[in-house]
DNA sequence: AAAAAAT
């Protein structure tokens, strides 16, 4: 292999390269790395915690002082200020040596100062600077494992956006005060990302004015924040929901629970941590506490961290449940929720949970919190999710990211399933640098395929649902530090996950929906970089080969000719006619990314006009939609091609 | 058909 690719790639020489002992050491979660404390401070400004570094807080002068743990209303939260804290030991975290190898010591430190803000009296007190949590947060500018989304802005002005409905705002061009909050925007600064995203752009005046919001939108195209920053910002300015008078006089109950006032559900667990770590980023200084609740991992600990905070919550839809049946968790206080990927929820089955969390908890109605769907597809249980949880919403329709704006290079190769290996060998040959994410279908091969791999001194590593949550956490980190340039996955990481620095995408197995493949694709090519894609073609695929052939064609792609007589085959040939529809649109199962409402709407669901909006012309300038389709196989069988 | 997700 000339491509620098490593040795040694079992999990324990992984460990071991990271200079972590093997077995014995306590697994820190990513999100818990290097976080001391996620909630009250229970030492205040001079009383230990000192840094030289930490100059002059940009914030107002009472903000150093003002930290009284939760503010005004910690006690009615049962979050006193000393709660779950106990005595501290008087040794200063500042003085230990500082972890080198990205792995902290366990959260059980004294409490810092700054960094840490409060709701005091009806006002936000920011905390001060904490050069320490800097560092953390948002790592040095030459880091390149932490940087995310935050270059490269130019391309994306070529994506084009829709927005519809009643009352759209005029997008905002910057990030500035207003309106957007001071504190929200120093840390969108200390984040270095300069210039809102489409999605951005629209969601922050739509958010801010108090509106509901559906967005087709992917990751990529800075969706994560089009959330977080005009959620935080005006929690910062508001604060927190009162607490319900119900609790009054469960005070002081055994159990303490949380009430966040904003949730983000999603539906990978890799995903809700990846979003509260950027919550985390721009929650620094503020009020907020962000949490993260997912499966698979040890509820006790979730459940500490919780009670040390939990205004801004992330959590997949299992895990919450179980909290909210445990008693740990209300909704009552909830002002902001948050549907990311809800078509993948909703495919992954996870729509009961996601209605009883909703609907049948005891979250404040639809008119009464402000919600926002952020959805990669408009199928038509999306739209009734759509009509049930939000309320006279703006419909955002961003065009996708990686394909359209053409900075990913999209490779199809017809290879037969036997002749996967050595052709995947040679590619991985050919080229240097950069880390390589490989599709499959299965978990059963993505064991097979990276044990291969290894045996072939590639430095590979996997993830998939049938490994622990521990073990996929650490995939992720070793491929994120290139550690193991290569990563083979199933389909647990083909939507949403930031990886930076991916140049290749490979589907060793393509997937059946060409949604997923737009997703796959997507991991690479971020943030205006450029990437490639390869993709293993043979007759196993051809249930996706005319989706395939018309996205290539719309992101100006080389379309072999071989594909192009395999795609009319398919469509004329001796599988029996599958009609197109009429053109565009007609899509039956995935419905298109355009508003389906009525022009005007009120936001009200008018089932009936779904069909007469769609079809037609493409919806900006012949980006964006694909519709096209049937869904897929299955039918009309008959031969190959 | 497979994957993911609470235990």
């Amino acid at each position: 292999m000339s491509n620098g690719i490593v040795n040694g790639t079992s999990l324990e020489s992984q460990f071991s390269s990271l200079g972590i002992n093997g077995t014995k050491s306590a697994y820190v979660p990513p999100h818990m790395r290097g976080q001391r404390s996620s909630s009250s401070p229970t030492i205040t400004e001079g009383s230990g915690w000192n840094d030289s570094r930490t100059a002059t807080p940009p914030a107002p002068a009472p903000a150093r002082g003002g930290f009284g743990g939760r503010g005004g209303y910690g006690g009615d939260r049962g979050q006193a200020p000393s709660f779950g804290a106990g005595p501290r030991r008087a040794d200063s975290w500042a003085e230990r040596p500082q972890p080198t190898n990205g792995y902290a010591p366990r959260n059980d430190g004294p409490r810092e100062s700054f960094g840490f803000g409060a709701w005091k009296d009806g006002k936000h007190v920011a905390g001060g600077r904490n050069m320490r949590m800097e560092k953390e947060l948002y790592g040095d500018a030459e880091d390149p494992s932490k940087q995310h989304t935050g270059i490269n802005f130019e391309k994306y002005d070529d994506i084009p956006v829709e927005a519809t409905g009643a009352g759209v705002p005029e997008p905002v061009n910057v990030f500035t005060s207003p309106p957007l909050d001071p504190v929200l925007l120093e840390n969108i600064g200390y984040a270095r990302y300069n210039t809102p995203t489409p999605v951005q752009k629209y969601s922050i005046p739509i958010v801010a004015g108090g509106r509901d919001l559906m967005a087709c939108a992917q990751t990529g195209s800075g969706k994560t924040g089009g959330f977080l920053f005009p959620i935080l910002s005006a929690s910062f300015t508001n604060g927190p929901r009162a607490p319900p008078a119900e609790t009054n006089g469960q005070s002081y109950s055994r159990t303490r629970k949380a009430y966040p006032t904003a949730l983000v559900l999603a539906p990978t667990r890799e995903l809700v941590i990846q979003i509260h770590d950027e919550a985390r980023k721009f929650a620094y200084r503020s009020w907020v506490r962000p949490a993260v609740v997912y499966g698979g991992a040890d509820i006790n600990s979730q459940l500490r961290l919780i009670e040390r905070g939990c205004d801004l919550l992330s959590a997949t839809p299992g895990r919450l449940v179980d909290l909210i049946e445990r008693g740990r968790i209300s909704l009552a206080n909830i002002k902001y929720l948050v549907l990311d990927e809800a078509d993948r929820m909703l495919d992954m089955g996870f729509e009961p949970q996601i209605r009883r969390i909703v609907q049948e908890e005891d979250m404040p109605g639809v008119h009464e919190r402000q919600t926002l769907m952020f959805s990669a597809t408009f199928p038509r249980d999306i739209q009734m999710l759509a009509k049930d949880f939000l309320k006279d919403y703006i419909f955002l329709s961003v065009g996708r990211v990686g394909s359209t704006s053409e900075n990913i290079t999209q490779k199809v190769e017809y290879v037969e399933d036997n002749d996967k290996r050595s052709v995947l060998l040679d590619l991985l040959a050919s080229q240097s640098g950069g880390l390589t994410l490989i599709f499959v279908e299965t978990k059963r091969m993505a064991d097979m395929l990276s044990d291969f791999l290894m045996q072939n001194n590639i430095g590979t590593t996997s993830i998939h649902g049938d490994r622990t949550q521990r073990e996929r956490e650490m995939a992720l980190q070793t491929f994120r530090q290139g550690r193991t340039p290569v990563m083979v996955a199933t389909a647990v990481a083909a939507r949403g996950l930031d990886i930076p620095n991916v140049t290749h995408v490979i589907n060793y197995d393509l997937p059946s929906d060409i949604d997923d493949y737009v997703h796959r694709i997507g991991r690479t090519g971020r943030a205006g970089n450029t990437g490639v894609s390869t993709a293993f073609f043979n007759r196993g695929n051809k249930n996706i080969v005319r989706d395939l052939v018309e996205l290539l064609r719309e992101a100006n792609q080389e379309i072999p000719p071989w594909l192009e007589t395999v795609a009319h085959e398919s469509t004329f040939g001796s599988g029996g006619f599958r009609g197109r529809g009429g053109g565009r649109g007609g899509g039956a199962r995935r419905g298109t990314n355009r508003d389906f409402r009525s022009s005007g709407g009120g936001g009200g669901f008018s089932g009936g006009n779904r069909a007469s909006s769609y079809g037609g012309a493409a919806q900006y300038g012949g980006g964006g939609g694909y519709g096209g389709g049937y869904s897929s196989g299955g039918g009309a069988g008959g031969g190959w091609w």
